[in-house]
DNA sequence: GCGTAGGTTCAAAAATTAATGAAAGTACGT
DNA sequence: ACGTACTTTCATTAATTTTTGAACCTACGC
């Protein structure tokens, strides 16, 4: 019992039924859930991602949730991890409260962001890490080789953290 | 009781215990699961590749297990992966049969080969799922807007698939 | 200002993924 | 050709990640 509607009349109301995702829908959505998955992105957000993604007009919050079968829990969480990497955005309607979604139009920077915020802090951590393994391999005594790849190694994280900017630059502040 | 020995003695031998790792190798160790984290790969497997790589010799079996306090089956499962991966090479000393490990030349190629394949199946798969996604919309109807998105979505996963040998070149045979 | 539509939080459950270790090969030195 | 040192397999257990849903906010239309 949740409406008060369903209050007074003591029984669940049947709420809106949603349409369950058409063949070519649920194709889009395990594309997306592919590449998520090699970006590490659960499959809760790239299934979201994806309905928007094919639908005409932005969606709202119980039309995305009843369509995809998923908690509101999940829904929430989703929509603020899109929203968060800059992949949706939303506008409402005058005189209602509730947010319709659509993704932005560039999809090759959301995807771009979603790359920087994986990999940068990584490679930023590293430097400083790489350079502590040297200075202990050397007080150690360890053999020319092993020193000659560490350093190898160390060259080619600057090297990364220096080219990546370029391969994936920042969005531009407005 | 397990080995002859044992039997006969009738108590478990003290085996030979190895050293837990030092704070740079740790530090590597880290590293390398950090790194490995963002492609997918667990971290027993970073780990002992992180092992093999700041060695100065290559390494057996049991020491690898002993140092890093892991199970027999991950020890294994991890050189199976990194063997075929092309990122570790064994060699024998005459008259032993056990194999001793150490890392491949160039990491480089290794991390390409590790790229390729989890991303290739993926974009490979794609290019047919986005062609019945476009066939399947135009038979409903939809708005030119989301045609175009998806058209646009097809026209870069086949440019990916142009580019990835360009950039990320498969091994050449020999 | 009140009531509630619209949304968020977060502890607990479910699902997924990784590690373990005993049992089962396998091939090598003898 | 045997015995066993060395490794792999794989069902089970443990760890981690994802999803759920009920309780809880919060701001807006009235």
């Amino acid at each position: 019992m949740k409406t008060p509607f369903e209050k007074i009349v003591g029984r669940r109301v049947s709420r809106p039924s949603f349409e369950p995702l058409a063949p070519h829908e649920l194709e889009l959505a395990d594309f997306f859930v592919r590449i998520a998955g090699i970006l590490g992105v659960p499959r809760s957000v790239a299934e979201i991602y994806a309905l928007l993604y094919i639908s005409i007009k932005p969606l709202e919050f119980d039309l995305i949730q009843g369509r995809l079968g998923m908690s509101k829990g999940s829904v929430s969480q989703g929509l603020k991890f899109l929203r968060d990497q800059g992949m949706i955005l939303s506008v409402k309607e005058k005189g209602s409260r509730r947010e319709l979604w659509h993704p932005t139009p560039s999809l090759a920077a959301s995807l771009v962001s979603l790359l920087r915020s994986q990999v940068l802090p990584a490679l930023e951590q590293s430097t400083p890490a790489l350079q502590r393994v040297l200075d202990g391999v050397q007080s150690n005594n360890t053999s020319p080789e092993v020193l000659e790849r560490l350093a190898r190694l160390k060259r080619w994280n600057s090297r990364a953290l220096e080219l990546f900017p370029l391969l994936l630059p920042p969005p531009t502040e407005a």
